[in-house]
DNA sequence: TATTTACGGGACTCATTTGGTCCTGTATCC
DNA sequence: GGATACAGGACCAAATGAGTCCCGTAAATA
C-alpha cells in the first residue's frame, strides 16, 4: 500500500524505546530533566546501526521531537510526554512535510492542476489519513493493551467522527 | 508525509476520467457493454503521455479493475460500479500488496522481528489508514459536492503542529 | 484473408531517492 | 585539558521510479 521509509521505521523504534525507558511515575514537571539515553545506548537497545540511529536521533532532535544534551553525560530525551507525540506528527518529523501526491503538498507546482480534476479530493484523502494517524500517540504504540480496542472496522468508525469535526 | 508513486497518481487521474465518460443513468446490467475509452484518448483526456497511460491502463487491467477489449474497436472500461470501486483497492491495484512498514505485511521476514517491539502497533496503523481509504469510492471522487464537505486546508495546519510548537 | 487497430507483456534506460557510512566541528563534564 | 557525545554535513553504492520502446496477439472490417 503505502511506504514509509526505513528511517521513519527506525525512528518510530526508537521512539518506543524511549517512551518505555521513561519510569511511568515520573513527574510531569521534570519532562526536560528526564533520564536520557545515548545514541549508543538506543543504538544497542533497538539492536540498529549506530550510525543510523544517530542520523534519526539527529533529525528527530531538530524537528523539536527529541531533547538532546551534548558532552559526557548527554543523550537524547522525550520533549514531551508520550500522550502527546502523535503518529502523525512523529512521521512528519522523520519524513518531511511530504504530501500524498505533489499536488497536495500546497505548493501549486503542477503543471496539469488546470485539467486535473482529482485534485480537491486527493486533498480530502490526505487529511483523512492525517486525521487517522493523529488519533494514535506514542503512549498507544507502547500500551500492550491498545492492540485489544482496534477491530478491523475501526476506522470508519474514526471517519465518521472526522466527517462531524468542523475544519 | 507519505508518497504515492506517480502511476497511482496518474492510475487515479485515468480512473476518474473513465467514471466521468460513464453516463450516469446508464443501466447497471450492461458493464461489459459500457461505452469504453482507449489508451489514446484516455492519454488525451488526462493530458498525459501516451506510453504511461498505456502502462498503467495494464497494470489496471491486470488487477481487475478495467476490462479490454482488443481490436479495432477496442479500449478499456471499468469492471464494476464507481460506488464499488474504493480508494483503498485503487491504490492496492496500482502500488501492489505493499505496507507501511517491512514488517506489516505478512510476511515474517523481518530479521528484528524478537527485538522488535512496536510491530503490532504498526499492524493498527496500518489497518485505521486501509480503512480510512476504504470509506472512499470513485464516485465520490468525482462527485463535486463531496468535496464540500471536507476542508482543504485542515491536514496542511495539522502537520505543522509539531513544528511549529517550541520544544 | 489481408490489413489495420489496439491491447498484452515485457525489456530497457536514465535520473532520483534511499540506506548507510564517515569525518570534522562544537559543547559539556570531570 | 582531555574524554565524551551531539551537530551538521559530505559522500557513495544500491535500489527504486519514471518513462519509452518493441514485439506478439486478438478483433474488426473491407
Amino acid at each position: 500500500m503505502f511506504r514509509l521509509s526505513r528511517v521513519t521505521d527506525y525512528g518510530i523504534v526508537i521512539l518506543a524505546e524511549l517512551a518505555r525507558h521513561r519510569p511511568e511515575d515520573e513527574p510531569a514537571e521534570s519532562i526536560s530533566g528526564t533520564p536520557s539515553l545515548n545514541a549508543r545506548e538506543l543504538a544497542e537497545r533497538a539492536d540498529l546501526p549506530l550510525p543510523m540511529v544517530s542520523k534519526v536521533l539527529k533529525t528527530l532532535t531538530r524537528a523539536g521531537v527529541l531533547e538532546s544534551q551534548r558532552g559526557t553525560k548527554g543523550g537524547y530525551s522525550l520533549a514531551r510526554d508520550p500522550e502527546e507525540l502523535t503518529v502523525s506528527a512523529m512521521i512528519a518529523a522523520l519524513e518531511g512535510p511530504l504530501a500524498l501526491t505533489q499536488c497536495s503538498d500546497g505548493e501549486a507546482a503542477c503543471d496539469l492542476e488546470a485539467t486535473c480534476s482529482v485534485k480537491s479530493p486527493w486533498l480530502i484523502i490526505n487529511r483523512v489519513v492525517q486525521n487517522s494517524l493523529a488519533s494514535i500517540t506514542l503512549a498507544d504504540l507502547t500500551n500492550p493493551g491498545f492492540a485489544a480496542q482496534h477491530t478491523p472496522l475501526a476506522g470508519l468508525a474514526q471517519l465518521q467522527t472526522l466527517a462531524d469535526t468542523p475544519a
